[in-house]
DNA sequence: TAATTTACATACTAAGTGATAGGTAAAATG
DNA sequence: CATTTTACCTATCACTTAGTATGTAAATTA
């Protein structure tokens, strides 16, 4: 990071002066993020303290608001970095808009198969996820805004395979977006509360080759 | 309830003095479940206060500690009863051991059915299944038990129905079993995050009809 | 009526909770 | 070197948390 970097001259133009973001600073977020991820994740949000996850960086309350000025920022920071990673994945294995229902497959298998080796922050997920269903939970209208994309981007693919004479005509793509999202979480739930006995990506091939297998055209 | 109640005789078998249980008891015991689960729901298990819980029943904290001496025992409390019910409403519509695939279905229906009258209910399960996770969490060895049992349960009759030969050879009762408790579970989920663009029934049968579809022997 | 037990309440404690106020040392820049 | 900014820290705040210690009025029974 240089003085030129971009990021370093704000909207003014003006050069800024005094002590730039140091080289640590970056890090020092991956670490705040990897530590509130867990602590999420085994107590939710609202059971997580701020001061125990400034603690495991080995940090003071207040030097974690420096990063975070509320709790809330961190939590909305850390659902957002996740679902950017989530997004680029799933981009990188649809085969673009032509992929059609073989490239969906193909990145929802993906999706799964990287999730499976990630439980600390698919738990954390899933744990935000139903804590949020709460009236006055602060990820409540992420979480709603995420689920309506999710499903309206899976909705738009089935229609698309649907109109390409891929799967069934009488297949209606909201109902089944619905369904795979929701067999997805309620699996990866399943598969982190017993991880010996649930094998994930096999539980989900098996359902999406089961589900291929009544809604393709015949 | 009478004197010769046999709930008043205490094991030793020597009838007790003092004041019995106040008819007015059971009663309170059904408003501090009704509280305690509406506060669980929107905000978990760690997230809910018990003095909350209490004030929401016209009680003070000390008074709710005299029917539940700690907060996991109002948890655990709970999550028996709701169960205990479950388990009577699946009971009533297996159509017995004889029931079958079809009887097996026929419940499902009826659950998910009953489900969609309870939102609150099932907001509560959901949130603490999901916040079970966590290591530390009381409620944990709980859910691990009942959901072993329900696979268990689901599993076993999914085996009989392949040996009635109602469903294929080749459908693995556990994986089947998993995969429609996972399913459930997450349209629940959806349902509740978004009520009035997801209809759990009709969700839940088109899943269970297009399930039937790739499973029953042809 | 006297003894006993219930169903609470008042008052308290020790330990956290997220957040604020104000300071300081180090680093980078002009 | 002087200035400025960062990246924290100490101290404190007003509240809330689950849980305890103790008391008491009412209900019931011997």
């Amino acid at each position: 990071m240089s003085a030129t970097d971009p990021a370093r001259v704000p909207p003014g133009g003006k050069p800024r002066r005094g002590r730039p973001r140091a080289a640590a600073t970056p890090e020092r977020r991956r670490q705040i993020i990897a530590a509130a991820t867990e602590a999420f994740a085994q107590q939710g949000f609202n059971g997580a303290s701020f001061a125990a996850i400034a603690e495991r960086v080995g940090m003071t309350l207040p030097g974690l608001l420096h990063y975070f000025p509320r709790k809330t920022d961190l939590l909305l920071a850390i659902l957002d970095e996740r679902d950017r990673e989530t997004v680029a994945l799933i981009a990188a294995h649809t085969g673009g808009p032509q992929g059609g229902w073989a490239g969906m497959k193909r990145a929802l298998h993906e999706l799964c198969r990287r999730n499976a080796e990630i439980p600390e922050i698919v738990q954390m997920f899933s744990a935000l996820s139903a804590e949020s269903l709460g009236r006055e939970h602060p990820a409540r209208g992420w979480f709603e805004t995420r689920t309506r994309e999710v499903n309206a981007g899976l909705a738009a693919m089935l229609e698309q395979a649907r109109l390409n004479g891929e799967i069934r005509a009488d297949a209606d793509p909201g109902i089944i977006a619905t369904e795979i999202a929701a067999t997805m979480d309620g699996l990866q739930i399943a598969w982190l509360r017993m991880p010996d006995r649930v094998d994930l990506v096999r539980q989900f091939d098996l359902y999406l080759e089961r589900l291929d297998g009544s809604i393709r055209a015949s």
